[in-house]
Parts: C-alpha cells; sequence; structure tokens
DNA sequence: CTGAGACCTGCGGATTTCGCAGCATCGGCG
DNA sequence: CGCCGATGCTGCGAAATCCGCAGGTCTCAG
C-alpha cells in the first residue's frame, strides 16, 4: 500500500522524551510500523522494513519494544457471532458511592468486554458479549445489579454492528 | 500455557455447517488455535499445532481459511492514548426516520470507531475517537448533529478506560 | 463402485526470524 | 576537548519458520 519512505525529517526515535500523562511519545517511523502491522499483524520484519524505510533487525527491535512497552498488541479478534456470542449489550450504570470498587467488580467478569468510567447521565458504561437471552438476562440481572454501590442500570441490547475498526493512529 | 491437547472427541471440522444466520460454525480445534492466536498473534504454527494436537501444515491452513472466511484476523491494536488521541466519548444517538443510513453515515467517518444500532432509547450507539476537545466537540456537534435523520444526542466522555479485551472464545 | 471434496501429513526449498558483533550519534561530565 | 555509556541502526550467519505440493484417508453422493 505504501510504497515508500515515510520518514520524512525528525523521525527520530530519540523522540521517546515522555508526554505529561507518562506515556511514550511515538516518532513516524514507529507509526508506520503499528500501520503495517494493522493491516497485517503477521507481515514479515523485512516487508515492513521496506515500506517504513528501515532494515529487517531495526524492526524487530521496534517492534519487539513496542508490545514490551504496552503500545501494542498483536492479537487475534474474532466476530463475536461467529465464535457463539449471539447477545452483546451495552449497559450504562449509575452508581452511588465509590466508582471504581464498582469498575473493578466488573472488571473481573468475563462476560465484560469492555469497561468505562464516563462523564455524562452515566457513571459506567459496559459492553457485555453473552451467548443467548437467558445468559446476557443472568448477568445483568443478578450479576451487575448485585454490584454493591450499583444505583441502577439501563440497557442497550445491539441489533446490529455496523462498525468495528482497530486502526488508531492510521488517519 | 496451555499444555496439550484440546482436541477430544468430536473436533470434527466437517462439522463445517452453516448455523442458522449463516456464519460458518466453528468446531472444538478451530476454537483452540483462535485462543493461541489471541495470545500471541505471531505464534508459530508449529508451536500452535503441538498445542492444539495437528501438523504445522494443518494449522496453517486452519488460519488461512479463518482469515479468508472473516471468522478472525489478526491486527495490532493500540493503546489510543499513546497514539496521540486523548479523547474518547460514547455517544447515544436519536433517530427519526430511517435508522440505517444514518448509520451509513456515521460509518464512513473516520472518528467513529464504533458504531452499533441499538433497542433501547437510544437507536444508535457510537464510540468517537479525538485527538482533543476541540476535536471531539467539531465531531459531535457540527458533523454528526449535522446528519439527516439525527433529533438528539447525549455524549459519554470517556475519564477512565477500565477494561477492554479482545478474547471473545476464550472463556 | 467410483469420483469429488475436505482435511490431514510429510517433506524439501525459500524465507524469515534471531542473536550478536560492529558502527555511528548523542548527551553528560571531568 | 576527549572519554563514556546509552541508544539505535546495520549486516551478517545459523536456526527456525513458512510455504507449496504431492500423497493419504475419510465421507458423501450418484
Amino acid at each position: 500500500m505504501h510504497s515508500e519512505v515515510v520518514a520524512s525529517r525528525s523521525a527520530d526515535p530519540r523522540d521517546s522524551r515522555e508526554s505529561r500523562n507518562g506515556t511514550p511519545h511515538l516518532d513516524a517511523v514507529s507509526l508506520a510500523i503499528i500501520e503495517q502491522l494493522q493491516e497485517d499483524g503477521r507481515r514479515p520484519y523485512a516487508a515492513i522494513g521496506k515500506a517504513v524505510g528501515l532494515s529487517e533487525a531495526a524492526v524487530r527491535q521496534r517492534v519487539q519494544k513496542l508490545l514490551d512497552q504496552g503500545v501494542m498488541q498483536i492479537v487475534a479478534v474474532t466476530d463475536p457471532l461467529t465464535v457463539g456470542f449471539r447477545r452483546q449489550a451495552m449497559v450504562g450504570i449509575h452508581v452511588e458511592g465509590d466508582v471504581e470498587s464498582v469498575a473493578d467488580a466488573l472488571t473481573s467478569m468475563a462476560e465484560c468486554e469492555y469497561v468505562v468510567m464516563t462523564a455524562g447521565s452515566f457513571d459506567l458504561m459496559v459492553e457485555i458479549v453473552c451467548e443467548d437471552d437467558d445468559h446476557l438476562l443472568e448477568v445483568i440481572n443478578r450479576r451487575i445489579r448485585a454490584i454493591p454501590g450499583v444505583r441502577s442500570t439501563e440497557s442497550f441490547v445491539y441489533l446490529k454492528l455496523k462498525k468495528q475498526t482497530y486502526m488508531w493512529g492510521t488517519r
């Protein structure tokens, strides 16, 4: 797709000064490497090197560092329906008391794929992935509502997933 | 992690009859292969084969088929904050008229990472990934609200992402 | 019975990964 | 200024992996 060098000026890897929040800053070349791996997580290092203008070994070292730092991970992602999870829902939660502790309880539940603290009329939003309606009902009514601090919940059952990308940084 | 064979009885790959919705059904061995690749998308085929009880070539063929069928994809996923996207939000949308066409409009926006049609008090829910507050404001107020059929929106700005997995099927 | 289709194995040859020994650059420091 | 450690890149062989292909086996349909 990209045919040639991405590195212009200041593709300086020493650009690894920390930003305010302590997350490592990425230079243009590392971004380009990530883009390559977002297209195909198994693309050979040599091919990536050719695309970004680096040797095979250099790409390998960078990728390893990105993985070690937790900046990215290379994984298989699946279509939930195909793998047997037929019901999904987003659940908004109103909390009284410590939001963080409720969030931790949700995080430890296998069915909660996604847990985020929000500003707005919900304190927490959670994505639930279940096998069927019974399973979903049990998770929401029995398990989530049983967590101390959960005042009320509102569910949004998925009717149709229209888009789901993993292409952050590719814009 | 998993030390030995997963395939017991009926790990029958001929089990590829279609389920009602037309998605191919997966047998136990393919599931096990997916689990391996969810732990590490670059794990060698031979290592996977040893874990699931198949030859290297067989694993390779299965993986290729799973990719071709779109059952899974192997990609790099990144932490949005590290890659420079500091503001995220979930937006619930009330629609009048054709929901599908609004969903399509949202889908074509780069900032919409996730678009889903829902049952409940929202017709659509969308996850937005932005660089900063200005960007987020522009996307929600100028772009989303401008889509014909959008009656109103409600935003939930992310304060803290507590959990995000890609481990469907690993339960 | 026969043929087609799906799946697996085994095997070389091409490719990729891996580890390591140089280099070069940069910033700190006496 | 010269030295030094840290960092990052390159360029190797050696080892491991990937890849294509030629069989086998099994099942189902005709």
